[in-house]
DNA sequence: ACGATTTAAATCGCACACGATTAAATCTAG
DNA sequence: CTAGATTTAATCGTGTGCGATTTAAATCGT
C-alpha cells in the first residue's frame, strides 16, 4: 500500500505538486485564451511581445526559458494567425526579429482582463497567491543560469 | 518597453512562474531519470504505483491527474521496459489493471536516492521549500474538484 | 584573407498533455 | 428483458517541450 522508501512517497514530493499545480493552472487558463484563439505558452510569449516589442527569437527564448525548437514552430502558428511577422534582420541575416501587427498589438486590450477573471477564479487569498509567487521566484533565480 | 496594462506585466505574473518552474524542475531531474530511462512523466507514475500496485488506469489518473489519452501511450512505453504489465479485469473488461514487474519493483531501490540527490541541487533551505510545497498542494485542493 | 569556430534559427524525432471522439462493456429504468 | 445511459480505455489530432543535429551567417585567429 505505501513505498519501501518514505521519502519517494507521492504526497511528499515537491516535485509532483509543482507539476500538476502547473497544469491545473494551464487549465484554469484554457477557456480564457480559447476565445482569443490563444494556446497558455503562445499567451506566455505575446505576454512577453507585449512588454518589448520588436525582440530576437534568442531574446524570447532567455525571457520565457524556451528554445528556437519550441519557439520557431510557435511562432509561425503566431504569424499565421496575423498576430506577429517575422523579420530577418539586414545587418546579420541570422537573426530573427519578430514584431507584433496591428491586431497583436489589438489583443493586448482584449486580454486586458485576464489576470483579474484569473484572480476570481481561486479562492487563494492575495497574500498566499503573491507568497507562493515570491517561493517561485525566488527557486527560479537560484537555477536559471544553470540550463541554458 | 512595458506594456500598457501593468498587470499584463510577465514578471508579475504567477502563471509563468509557475510555469517555468515546473520545467526547471522537469529539466533538473532528466539527468538523473536518464541513468534509469525515464521520462519525467513515466516517474510520476511509477511513484505512484510505488505507492499503491495494481491500480486501475482510472486510479493512476485521478492521482496524477491525467487522462487516460496521456497515460494509456505512456503505460504502454513502461510495458514495453518491462516495469508494468496491463491486464484487463475479468469481472469488468473495461478495466485495465496496472501491476509493477519484478523490475519495476527493482527499480523502486535504485530511486531511492533521486528525492536527496534533487535536494542537494538546489540552494533553496529546506524551510522554503516545504513553504512552496505546502502553498502549491493548499491550491491544487482548492481547484482539485473543477476539472476531472 | 580564409579556414575554423561560434552563433542564431530551423529542423528532426520522440514523448507528453489534452479536447474530442470512439468502442466496448456494464448498468439501469421501464 | 432490453434500449438507452454510463463507465472505462483507447484513439485521433494539434500543440508543445526538449535533446540533438543541421544550416547558414558572422566572427575569429593566424
Amino acid at each position: 500500500m505505501s513505498a519501501k522508501f518514505p521519502e519517494l512517497n507521492l504526497d511528499k514530493q515537491l516535485c509532483f505538486s509543482l507539476y500538476a499545480a502547473s497544469r491545473q493552472v494551464t487549465r484554469l487558463y484554457q477557456p480564457l485564451l480559447k476565445q482569443h484563439d490563444l494556446t497558455y505558452p503562445q499567451y506566455i510569449v505575446l505576454l512577453i511581445l507585449w512588454q518589448n516589442d520588436g525582440l530576437m527569437v534568442k531574446d524570447i527564448g532567455q525571457k520565457s526559458q524556451l528554445k528556437s525548437n519550441t519557439l520557431t514552430p510557435l511562432l509561425k502558428r503566431l504569424e499565421q494567425n496575423d498576430l506577429v511577422t517575422r523579420k530577418r534582420a539586414k545587418e546579420d541575416e541570422r537573426q530573427c526579429y519578430i514584431y507584433l501587427t496591428d491586431k497583436g498589438k489589438a489583443l493586448e486590450n482584449e486580454c486586458a482582463c485576464i489576470p483579474m477573471e484569473m484572480l476570481g477564479q481561486t479562492d487563494m487569498s492575495m497574500d498566499k497567491l503573491f507568497q507562493l509567487k515570491t517561493l517561485l521566484d525566488e527557486f527560479l533565480q537560484l537555477h536559471e543560469n544553470h540550463g541554458g
